[in-house]
DNA sequence: CACCAGGAATGTA
DNA sequence: TACATTCATGGT
């Protein structure tokens, strides 16, 4: 089995999906709001939640910053979690609004921007990645539970790297900013189609280069 | 019925 | 630093 790294990962990808024009909202709000929702959830349940907020006409920060948190529970419910995350949507909504807004927070450098956004109640390390890249269009390559699962099964954590977070940051210096936006993309999609589908990984395109299909395939 | 989903905070050792 | 526990709905 011969070995890939990542710029093979993605362009396998790209070659499949095409551009993915991610993060799948409306607008740079509900990237937000959906980022915080969809914490340790199914997307299908997200979407219900911020259908709601949208039929309400509340998808939006400033409207959650002074919304009531019993009623924004009421909104989120289906997304799970909903007693801790309504407080944490509206921390980051709050501290948006303090900071000046969507366009102030937006003139913050790289550093600055991921330091407000990490001191933020709710928002861990992927939650600020996801933000970073697809809110404020900042070089971030974001690693979730997908990402760490294909890494590993493919096999493409370099040596002297511990993790996908140390290959990612590699990452992030060697890919252009419109690659980083569709190869996370790229393998959320192909997780929730394929591997999370199919455990034993059988029907996958990249079947050749995953260790797990190969472990399937052993006696 | 059991298990998991695009995590994060908190507590323990 | 490295784990374990908790949070909660909805799909398979």
């Amino acid at each position: 089995m011969f070995q890939v790294n990542y710029i093979q990962l993605h362009e396998t990808m790209k070659e499949k999906y095409g551009d993915l024009h991610w993060w799948p909202a409306d607008t740079v709000d509900q990237i937000i709001i959906g980022s915080i929702l969809t914490q340790n959830t199914a997307w299908k349940n997200v979407e219900v939640a911020i259908k709601n907020l949208s039929v309400a006409n509340k998808d939006n920060l400033h409207a959650i910053s002074e919304m009531e948190i019993d009623q924004l529970r009421e909104y989120i419910r289906p997304a799970g979690f909903f007693n801790q995350k309504s407080g944490y949507l509206k921390e980051i909504c709050i501290a948006i609004e303090k900071a000046g807004g969507i366009g102030k927070v937006g003139e913050f450098n790289d550093q600055e921007l991921e330091k407000f956004l990490i001191s933020i109640k709710g928002v861990g390390r992927e939650t600020m990645q996801d933000i970073m890249l697809y809110a404020f269009r900042r070089k971030v390559f974001v690693v979730d539970k997908y990402t760490e699962r294909i890494f590993s099964r493919i096999g493409i954590i370099e040596k002297g790297m511990k993790n996908a977070f140390e290959l990612g940051k590699e990452i992030e210096k060697g890919m252009k900013i419109e690659d980083l936006n569709n190869f996370h993309g790229e393998i959320v999609e192909i997780c929730k189609n394929i591997c999370q589908t199919n455990p034993k990984c059988n029907q996958c395109f990249l079947k050749n280069d995953c260790n797990y299909a190969k472990d399937f395939t052993d006696p």
